[in-house]
DNA sequence: TTATTTTTTTAGATTTGTCTAAATATTAAT
DNA sequence: ATTAATATTTAGACAAATCTAAAAAAATAA
């Protein structure tokens, strides 16, 4: 089956929601959307008619199986054209975001298997998500909030849960990127604020906002 | 400026039968996009507003400086897209095409330029066909049918004019492809048809039809 | 528990790209 | 130079995806 790009925008941005909340609601979508809730209440019909989803009027919406399925094929175009963008034409992985926005809506199947064994079968993309396999399979991620580390831990930067373009931005600008080992070392009560220390650098001090959303998958037991 | 795929596919359909002639006709584009005579009209009036192409009723339509240069931008990146498929993704050069219908609508100029010097500037796409550079230039080339050439003339497959499906099917069936070098032995005035012979290959009978949509560039003077 | 606020849905429009059927213009043929 | 055939355009309609404004339901607060 094919769905509009705007359907799968749609089925996607319900995926991604659910892992917040297991019911999704209609102003939750029209904010992710960036559209309104009448157009959502609208969309909502015709994908409850596709039977991608179930939805019950004022009592918000849930993915089928099928619904969940095709979210995470596209899901798996989006991180392996990003994993492609930034390993082979050379973007920076802030600015590639957008491109597999658009191209994760094409449609061929043999294209992205295709492209997923001329990449080597990746596990994460650049933004350190996991790639959905050909059968939808998603590798397991254990990974913790720099905030959440004990002290003096140290683990390798995994992934970003805001990955606005704002925050890539200010992570480019603390030299903190996919990758990046780094040890933990005052935790401030005061501000939530995090002293971490990256090899042959200064320590540095990153808010509470920052420390939240930046992943990491450490080595439990000290440095 | 950003056009629907839609948009594109009309200036893309005017641009390839301008070559044919210079004025092209609302049943000729119906018929090249396969849709309505009335839909083309349509359509030709906005494109008309937009000034990519100048258009007067029941007289035909011809693309302005503008839409030309939309057009072979269009042209480039399918032609790039393709020469991805068939090098880097293994694709057969027959089934190629439609893929790159779809991807040829990715809008980033920056992503396809960064393809380009990937591939490291190829000039040809897996059909023999000019790909157009980053400012629109069209490699030269100079061919001629199979149906031209001299008696015992040689020269390399570079081009097809008829690349359906069936055509290209026809080909592979008959050993032809790109790069295919081959020899003029006979020429039957009677029903057209031309008798080749590729090296390591007994001689093969092409039909007048073949003969004329077989390019090659070739080098004039006998074997 | 009633009133207020917030969320969601409905009703009715709009835009883009398409269609059919009918009308009109152009071209070809007698 | 009419007539017949063909090509093109107009008129009116439709589906998809969106919108605004108003109505209705649900959640929250007094």
């Amino acid at each position: 089956m094919k769905y509009s790009s705007s359907k799968e925008n749609y089925i996607k941005a319900i995926f991604h929601l659910q892992q917040e909340q297991e019911n999704v609601t209609t102003n939750a979508l029209a904010e992710a959307l960036q559209t309104r809730p009448a157009s959502v209440t609208d969309m909502l019909k015709k994908l409850k008619t596709q039977k991608l989803l179930q939805y019950e009027k004022y009592r918000g919406v849930k993915l089928t199986a099928e619904g969940k399925r095709v979210a995470i094929q596209i899901i798996r175009k989006h991180r392996l054209w990003e994993y492609f963008l930034v390993e082979k034409l050379l973007f920076g992985w802030e600015e590639v975001h957008d491109i597999a926005e658009e191209l994760e809506h094409i449609s061929s199947k043999k294209l992205i298997d295709r492209l997923d064994a001329f990449l080597d079968f990746p596990q994460r993309d650049p933004h350190g998500d996991p790639i959905p396999d050909s059968s939808g399979r998603i590798p397991a991620l254990q990974q913790s909030a720099v905030s959440d580390m004990p002290l003096n831990s140290s683990g390798t930067v995994n992934g970003i849960s805001d990955q606005s373009a704002e925050m890539l931005e200010l992570l480019k600008h603390k030299n903190i990127q996919l990758g990046t080992r780094l040890e933990v070392k005052k935790k401030f009560k005061a501000d939530g604020s995090v002293e971490i220390k990256m090899r042959s650098q200064q320590p540095v001090n990153i808010s509470e906002h920052v420390a939240k959303n930046l992943l990491v998958s450490y080595d439990n037991k000290n440095k």
